[in-house]
DNA sequence: CCGTATCCGGGCGGATACTG
DNA sequence: CAGTATCCGCCCGGATACGG
C-alpha cells in the first residue's frame, strides 16, 4: 500500500489539505455539521470574520461540492447553506482532527514553553531593537 | 457531548488546524511518517520548497513539539529530522485526511466543472478586462 | 438580508548572497 | 551541508461603500 502522496498528484491532494487547514472553510464546515444555517447566523456564530470572506469561504466550498445554497426567494432575501453528502464525508476526519487539537493543546503549549525556555525568548526581544 | 470548537478554545483549535493546512507542515510530517530524513534530503523529496519554507517551516514544528532536531557534529554538518510522539500522533488523523483528498480529488473535480459550467467560466473571463 | 466592488496595508514566501 | 539575513513582489483579507 503505497503512499497517497506520491509526486503525482501529491500538490493536488496537498492543495485539499491546505482548504481543510484553512481558518474559515473549517469553521464552517464545522458549524454546519449538524444543521442548515443562514448567512448571517452564520457569520455570528463564527464570530471575526467578516462579510467578505465568509462569501468567498462558501463560494469556494459550493464550488468545490462541500455545501449547497438555497435561496429562498422572499423580501428579504433568505439564503441557506448546508453540508453536502461530500461535505458532510470531509465532516468526519476533520472532526477527527479537530479532537485531535483540542486534546493536544495543552502538550503543544508545553512543548512551545520548554522550547522558548530553552533557546532564548530573548531571542525575540530582537524586536527592541534600536536604543 | 458538546462541541470541541466552542467559544473558548474555538480560536485556539482553529490555529492548530491551520498549522495542519499548512501546505508545507503537512508535507514534512507525512515524509517524517516512517523515517528520519536529513535536510537536504527532506527538501529533495518535498520538492518545490525553498530553503528558507523549509527551515522555517522545521522551526516551527520543533517548537510544537511535533519534530525532533538531532545535529551530529561532523564535518560537513549532519542534521536529522524525526516525528516525536506527539508528531506521530497527529500524523494519523492527517493520514486519514490525506486518505480522503485522495478519495475524493475526483468528485471535487466533478463539482468544479458543474459549478463553472452553470455559472459562467466566462466570468473568469474579467480577466479579459481592456478592449 | 445578502452580496459585490474597491481600496489598501501587512505578511507570506521566493530569490539571492553570505557564514560555520 | 545546514542555516541566517536581506530584499521585495504578491496576494490575503479587513474596512468601507454601495446595489438588489
Amino acid at each position: 500500500m503505497p503512499n497517497y502522496y506520491e509526486p503525482c498528484q501529491c500538490g493536488r491532494v496537498s492543495e485539499v489539505l491546505q482548504r481543510v487547514g484553512d481558518k474559515w472553510s473549517v469553521l464552517v464546515i464545522m458549524m454546519l455539521g449538524d444543521e442548515a444555517l443562514r448567512f448571517n447566523e452564520l457569520r455570528r456564530r463564527i464570530g471575526g470574520i467578516s462579510q467578505r470572506m465568509l462569501t468567498l469561504t462558501l463560494r469556494t466550498l459550493e464550488r468545490d461540492g462541500m455545501v449547497n445554497r438555497t435561496v429562498h426567494p422572499t423580501v428579504p432575501p433568505q439564503v441557506e447553506y448546508a453540508l453536502t453528502p461530500l461535505g458532510r464525508s470531509l465532516w468526519e476526519p476533520v472532526e477527527a482532527l479537530g479532537k485531535w487539537a483540542h486534546q493536544n493543546l495543552p502538550n503543544i503549549d508545553r512543548a512551545r514553553q520548554a522550547y522558548d525556555s530553552a533557546n532564548g525568548v530573548a531571542a525575540s526581544a530582537h524586536e527592541a531593537e534600536e536604543a
